[in-house]
RNA sequence: GGAGAGGUGGCCGAGCCGGUCGAAGGCAGCCGCCUGCUAAGCGGUUGUGGGGGUAACACCCCACCCAGGGUUCGAAUCCCUGCCUCUCCGCCA
């Protein structure tokens, strides 16, 4: 959420931003709504000053017993005003917060400015695609062979983008978890495993809600959420409080199973391991001073790549345009990873700078030392990462001719095994 | 699920038969004084958000004693609802 005062104060920014990131969003209505909020606002503090003052009076005189009566009749009228006033701009504000919880984040001024994803730019590539001397499969073929994932009954169990994991599939996730986990505390973030359904609040908090409540599964009685990245509920863990600066910055490491409804992306990757209802990721999430974010973004996303570089995958690093970023995000790095059944890259991981966009929400500020106020924090994220589809990516990346599939060197002391067959 | 207790400032903790309460007192923190150093002691000071104001401070106003409603001229204090915490009983991985 952007900052009412700043968004009135600098409405031509917005505009353009708007433009860049391609998001259409009437702002003529704000400003005039704006406008009556503050002059319904004074109207209301002014009389209530007026009531203070006044019962003050009747407490003193009814102490020296002398009549209030006409004051009293008085001040009733000005309470009814009062609460009239204040009716009314219960609306306004509701309607303004309405505005701003669905305003997009401002791009950095780095990000390349594009109209969608045709216009995201390759920043690095790592690794080389392996030579196959046959015919690459995917993943689903090389997993059904090996009896590993079970699409037939994880559809029988729950539906259609549910797998059951066995065997080696089952502990391949296993894998990865620990070896995400095990690389990630080894450079500071700290272990969390949090709650994975949240409340409402968290859930506006970090920009899932009012917006993208379709792509969200949901308890009705009582209600909750299904989180769809740990995203939700580590950087909700801070939500509501002042953060001393000397704790900065925070670094948190979270392996949780997300939920998505993946509405509207019927068609889209129906078989196999990458598109699915439930899935496991490992994600890190950071709490830093304004100043550090944007070095901490490129920190972050070395720390996600080195877990691919660590597993031997290619991969290549994009820098999404103004026109494919996400609504809360300032500035994102996506990691695609080459996949040989595909003869593509498919994102792996997404890294971004929020910025104080999330941190205004969920209300997350911290006090500089010696320093008057409070300041808003700026939050970081990003997958490190999607583990069902580095689970895809091992497979394809390291099966062999006889359907077999290597285990990766760094992954062996966790899967105790050398070889998938 | 049943019965009870409670949620106050960075922390502890008063107030809770309505007005003098943004809230006593203590601790912690900061500033000064004092002492050869340390400890003790003395004085002062220390919340957040919003609106106005200023070149910037200052300053003024409003709100905030879990949250949301209600009663009242006036609510931390009374009433209702919700959330959370604790204790006992039951149930349970």
């Amino acid at each position: 959420m952007l900052d009412a005062r700043f968004v009135r104060e600098n409405i031509d920014i917005l505009k353009r931003a708007l433009e860049k990131r391609n998001y259409p969003l009437d702002l003529s209505g704000f400003l005039s709504l704006e406008d009556e909020r503050l002059g319904l606002l004074k109207e209301s503090e002014e009389l209530r000053n007026k009531r203070n003052t006044v019962s003050g009076e009747v407490g003193k005189l009814k102490r020296q017993g002398q009549s209030t009566d006409k004051l009293i009749e008085e001040m009733k009228g000005v309470g009814e005003k009062i609460k009239a006033i204040d009716e009314t701009l219960r609306v306004i504000e509701d309607k303004a917060r309405m505005f701003l919880l669905n305003v997009p984040n401002i791009p950095h001024e780095s990000v390349p400015v594009g109209k969608d994803e045709t216009e995201n730019v390759e920043v690095r590539k790592w690794g080389q695609p392996r030579e196959f001397d046959f015919a690459p499969l995917n993943h689903w073929d090389i997993a059904e062979t090996l009896d590993i994932v079970d699409f037939e009954r994880g559809a029988k169990i729950a539906g259609a983008r549910f797998a059951v994991m066995k065997g080696a599939g089952a502990k391949l996730e296993r894998a990865l978890m620990n070896l995400m986990l095990d690389l990630n505390t080894s450079k500071g973030y700290r272990e969390i495993f949090p709650p994975i359904l949240v409340n409402r609040e968290s859930m506006t908090g970090t920009g899932q809600l009012p917006k993208f409540e379709a792509e969200l599964f949901r308890i009705v009685d009582p209600e909750f959420y299904l989180i769809p990245t740990a995203e939700v509920p580590v950087t909700n863990i801070h939500r509501d409080e002042i953060l001393r600066e000397e704790q900065l910055p925070i670094h948190y490491t979270a392996y949780t199973p997300c939920f998505r409804r993946e509405a509207g992306s019927y068609g889209k990757d129906v078989r196999g391991l990458i598109r699915q209802h439930q899935f496991n990721k490992v994600e890190l999430v950071k709490f830093v001073k304004p100043e550090e974010s944007c070095n901490e973004l490129e920190k972050l996303t070395a720390d996600a790549e080195a877990i691919l570089q660590k597993l031997g995958l290619p991969y290549r690093v994009i820098a999404l345009c103004t026109g494919d970023l996400g609504f809360s995000s300032a500035k994102t790095y996506d990691l695609e990873v080459w996949l040989p059944g595909q003869q593509k890259y498919r994102e792996i991981s997404s890294c971004s700078n929020f910025e104080d966009f999330q941190a205004r929400r969920a209300n997350i500020r911290f006090k500089r030392e010696g320093k008057k106020g409070t300041e808003y924090v700026h939050t970081l994220n990003g997958s490190g990462l999607a583990i069902g589809r580095t689970a895809v990516a091992v497979l394809e990346n390291y099966q062999q001719k006889d359907g077999t599939v290597v285990v990766p060197e760094a992954l062996r002391p966790y899967m105790g095994m050398d070889v998938i067959k």
